[in-house]
RNA sequence: UGUGCAAGUCGGCUUGUCGCUGUCCCGAUGACCAUCGGGGAAGAGGAAAGUCCGGGCAACAAAGAGCGCCAUACUUCCUAACGGGAAGGGUGCUGUCUGGAGACGGACAGUACACAGAAAGUGCCACAGAAAACAAACCGCCUUUUGAAUUCAGGUUUCGCCCUGAGCCAUUCAAGAGGUAAGGGUGAAAAGGUGGAGUAAGAGCCCACCGCCCCGACAGUGAUGAAGGGGGCACGGCAAACCUUAUGGGUUGAAAGAUCAAAUAGGCCCCGGGCAAAGAGCUGCUCGUUCGAUUUCCGUGCAAACGGGAUUCCGGGGUGGGUAGAUCGAUGGAUCCCGAUCGUGAGGUCGGGGCUAGAUAAAUGGCAAGCCUCUUUUGAUUUCAGAAGAGACAGAACCCGGCUUAUAGACUUGCACUUUUU
């Protein structure tokens, strides 16, 4: 299993930044507010994950850093539970600065599974 | 031994495993670029923070002068520079000791200082108080004028009576005219103080001493200190009110800015050539003057020098990749450590050695185990053993020098107090 995670998978072009925010949809499950968008030039690609913090919840830049490498450690470890096909993700962390490794793991694997199961559903179409 | 204060140092460690960032090496894709795979070594701080000063760097602006605005403000030194630092001076406060009858003075230690100017001008000084600044006059004290009232002072006596003396005087009250700043009271602050002489009462009005002001030999680079001389004594405080004086300052800030569209940028490869004392400071320019130097490695050679390579610059050719993306800026520097030496010190000079964090929607982490430290608690006389919890402040973003603020705990040195033993 691939573990690994790479540039190439991490979201840092400005351009679909800027679309994910405007265009992708959203739903929430604590501590997250989950953004995904689906293109259709993307399909087949690898995912592509964005991780922030809010300053307003958490305000020392050590504290922001440590929830983010905890959030994208949990991601590096189940992301085999999302297919592979191109999906631009955004994870928005609005929780207790405290929650410690385990339980934002568990909660991650419930919403890349949650995820996972709304896109098998709802297969993209080519005429959208 | 413990506690407190000051200065300084450190500020969790080790192993395994899964990852991240740039970099080097190897392999594959035709290729040193790119992609993929494997491996090696490296990867946050003492404050990385606040962004408060100073500098480098960059872009833009700019004849010169004046005005304005902002900053700084004891002296000398350190420094690239500073509003930083060092040493020294002054003033205030506190403590100890000490001289004097006293006013007050001296020495030492600690501590604070936004320490230029209040005898250039303007302004302000609440409340209280008579008065808050060319002093004034509320109470009080004294002289005197007018009016009114009373006899008044002393002795004796329980008191009254009485006795002696003086009465256009004296005392009291009211109003007016003047003198006064001793005393009272107010205030943060009231125009020298102590003691005397003097006076109607008083007063630096006068005298002695203390304080203060002015001049000041001499000492010191200087701030400043000061022998001595003179002066009856003014010149209240606030400049963190305006202001005056002196000195400095063009503006912006790496999100600055430079560059790249099939190559003309930058990377890599190949070929050819240049390069060795220029240069830097002072200056608008010239002259002049000062500083400074002969790139580095290997080989031959005593040396001079010669040959080859590296670095750097110029020219030519080749080559691969990316497109809101890329390259440079951008990480080796006023650098750190050790030693010697000069200096009271901040620091300077010389010698030797060491040092690849460079991200860019932004790396330096997750998990597990063990150790270390601290706190609580249980057992045990202490040593000790077990359990639970905690490990501060805090995350590089162009780079340096400072300042300020946050910080669990540990260690070192010095000083003070304390305990035990001798």
């Amino acid at each position: 299993m691939n573990y690994r995670l790479t540039k190439s998978e991490r979201l840092h072009a400005e351009k679909l930044i800027k679309e994910l925010f405007h265009e992708g949809s959203s739903f929430f499950l604590y501590p997250f507010k989950v953004l995904f968008l689906r293109k259709i030039e993307l399909s087949g690609q690898t995912n592509q994950v964005l991780i922030s913090v809010s300053k307003k919840k958490i305000k020392r830049a050590t504290g922001r850093n440590l929830i983010k490498r905890r959030v994208r450690e949990s991601y590096r470890l189940n992301k085999h539970l999302l297919p592979q096909d191109g999906v631009i993700l955004g994870f928005i962390f609005v929780g207790n600065p405290e929650m410690p490794f385990s339980e934002i793991q568990a909660k991650m694997a419930q919403t890349l599974s949650k995820l996972s199961k709304e896109i098998s559903e709802n297969p993209l179409s080519h005429d959208s």
